[in-house]
DNA sequence: CTGAAAGCGCTTACAG
DNA sequence: CTGAAAGCGCTTACAG
């Protein structure tokens, strides 16, 4: 046995070929035992121990571009660190491990531009699928790379203009509920935080929230509705001009946990109790006082089913576009339930 | 202009061949567009043209086997949605894409054997250098990726028995810090939560909480220091016993946000106000009654450190391992600095 | 059970 | 400025 190494580690990896010199055997026999296929007892235990010599690993990216599958897929987010986001993130990314494939991330940053170089990015690399959270924007440059069989799961939110699967909550109908709740407890008039007017989830909680005012036959009034920013600054001045004037608000709805998080804080700024209820939930809601009532989704559940369907595509499953559309949860934990006789400016 | 691929999109993607075949050039040249060098305008915009109509996108994966580099690193996290973790992963994010790199991330769920799987994996992949938060485990499998030059910085934990990179917080000075400003604040009793007693941070942080003690000539009591379990459950038994008794914990230190949850969920079944300073922020610490107050670290910066680092060795910086110790920061909100006499049974 | 040849889609040297 | 040949490290077909 040569030891003619030792000196220096090679600073490059060594290849089949090392292995199969090494072992006194063909390369195609090396493949064979990487790839656990049968070779005699002898010649695998020499092989095995080239291999374990040298420090041989397969380079998978040489395997994948003979073999056309890079087992691999590509999630782009908004911000990772962001709870909701983070959560999808983690439930991709475990259905991806239980596949045997590897998962590459990124943040657009809600950047349309920035989204579309990663998805390139992606494709170049030759991702087997690609699942969005997107923030819209135009998504025509796909459409040959779909045509061309890449499946592609959104989250969240349905890419414009695009007949493509997607995984989202029932907007709609959980902030109709989470509104008619507040109704139910004797609110007339209830503000409404929503932001990004131009994000789908957004138009449909939205929605959700009219279409609860109006099966109490109450009228819609847009200085009760607020959507022109998510900072906390604006969301502070605005909950200022709905609980002044002649007829205050006494509950308020918001159409994410940001946004119910910055309403929690003007109404402890501005001294002045409402009833809330947030769409999304969000870690501690219950340990505040009142605890928080949510219109609760589960990202991490629509994480993973994106990414089970994303794989069921690359099974072969080539049946129509699906929208999966999942039900919200009601978590009530007293914000909710807060009468209006218990709000207004507090002491 | 031949038009013959009209009727099915080719679920095969052109490759430069094709381009070049295309535009009547050779290959060469369509290699050079792609990659920005200079060609005659007219060739230029023929191999364009090609390009646009062939729908060509370049095959990263093959341009890195001959290039060696992948252009891609592996990040190793114990879970992607843990809030401290993901903003870990966010700042890796960052850094990596404003190189131009490509992130692939993985979890380990805290499991070692896991956590070897996705590394090998992402090194059969080739990645160019990994970022590991770690729960400890032998890393002797790794010696040879190291000599051979791939670089690796472990973020949060060093790794057991390997000189490696290392970036992570202060810990026994932050948590020396908060149990003295407890003390400082009249306590004598103060209570210990940390967790799994074979992690480096919490065996760190709990020297912290000793070395507070004894420069106040504290006694150092065991009965004081649970590390059993994070359990939930188990906390709220272990902080049972310790405000029960002749000699009730008027104060209590945790070793992380997760154990302050936990703790301050279970001072709420008991019944039971306490003192307390929690290891790591967490968001709406400062929405509860009273604020939370916390030795803070900035994970998002110790994610962006590790990237940096491991770009830095990328680019050849070969000095010795670097272990960088981030300084936290004592943030008061009110738990913190609650005084004994306040401490107590509630109500 | 084993291996030599061809090929995956690019880039690297070289030569014109 | 352009291109033909060789090669990156594997797997795929074939042949023994």
């Amino acid at each position: 046995m040569p030891r003619g190494d030792t000196e220096r580690e090679q600073r490059v990896r060594p290849t089949m070929n090392d292995v199969a010199a090494r072992a006194g055997v063909g390369l195609k026999t090396v493949s064979r035992v990487v790839n656990g296929e049968t070779v005699r007892p002898a010649t695998l235990s020499a092989v095995l121990e080239a291999i374990e010599n040298l420090g041989y690993r397969r380079n998978d990216g040489a395997a994948s571009l003979r073999q056309g599958s890079t087992s691999s897929i590509g999630l782009v987010v908004g911000e990772l660190s962001e709870p909701f986001q983070s959560l999808v993130a983690q439930g991709v990314e475990t259905v991806t491990q239980s596949q045997g494939s590897i998962l590459m991330a990124a943040s657009s940053r809600d950047d349309p531009d920035r989204e579309r170089q990663i998805v390139e990015a992606f494709l170049a690399r030759r991702v087997d699928g690609l699942v969005v959270v997107t923030m819209g924007g135009d998504y025509d440059y796909l459409i040959p790379d779909i045509r061309g069989g890449m499946p592609l799961v959104f989250v969240d939110r349905p890419p414009p203009g695009l007949d493509a699967d997607t995984v989202l909550a029932d907007n709609v109908r959980g902030m109709r509920e989470g509104v008619s709740h507040l109704i139910a407890h004797g609110h007339r008039r209830v503000g409404y935080f929503g932001d990004r007017p131009f994000a789908f989830t957004h138009f449909e909680r939205l929605r959700g929230y009219q279409d609860a005012l109006r099966a109490a036959s109450i009228t819609v009034q847009d200085s009760l509705i607020d959507m022109s920013s998510p900072e906390p600054a604006a969301i502070r001045d605005a909950l200022r001009r709905m609980v002044s004037g002649r007829h205050p608000v006494t509950a308020v709805a918001t159409a994410n946990s940001r946004l119910t998080i910055a309403a929690l804080r003007a109404m402890r700024e501005l001294r002045h109790d409402l009833a809330i209820v947030g769409f999304d939930d969000f870690e501690l809601a219950d340990l505040l006082e009142p605890g928080i009532s949510v219109v609760a989704q589960d990202p991490l559940s629509s994480g993973a089913q994106a990414a089970s369907l994303l794989f069921r595509r690359l099974a072969g499953d080539d049946a129509p576009m699906q929208r999966i559309l999942l039900q919200t949860k009601l978590i009530q934990r007293g914000s909710g339930e807060r009468r209006p006789e218990d709000c207004g400016p507090r002491g």
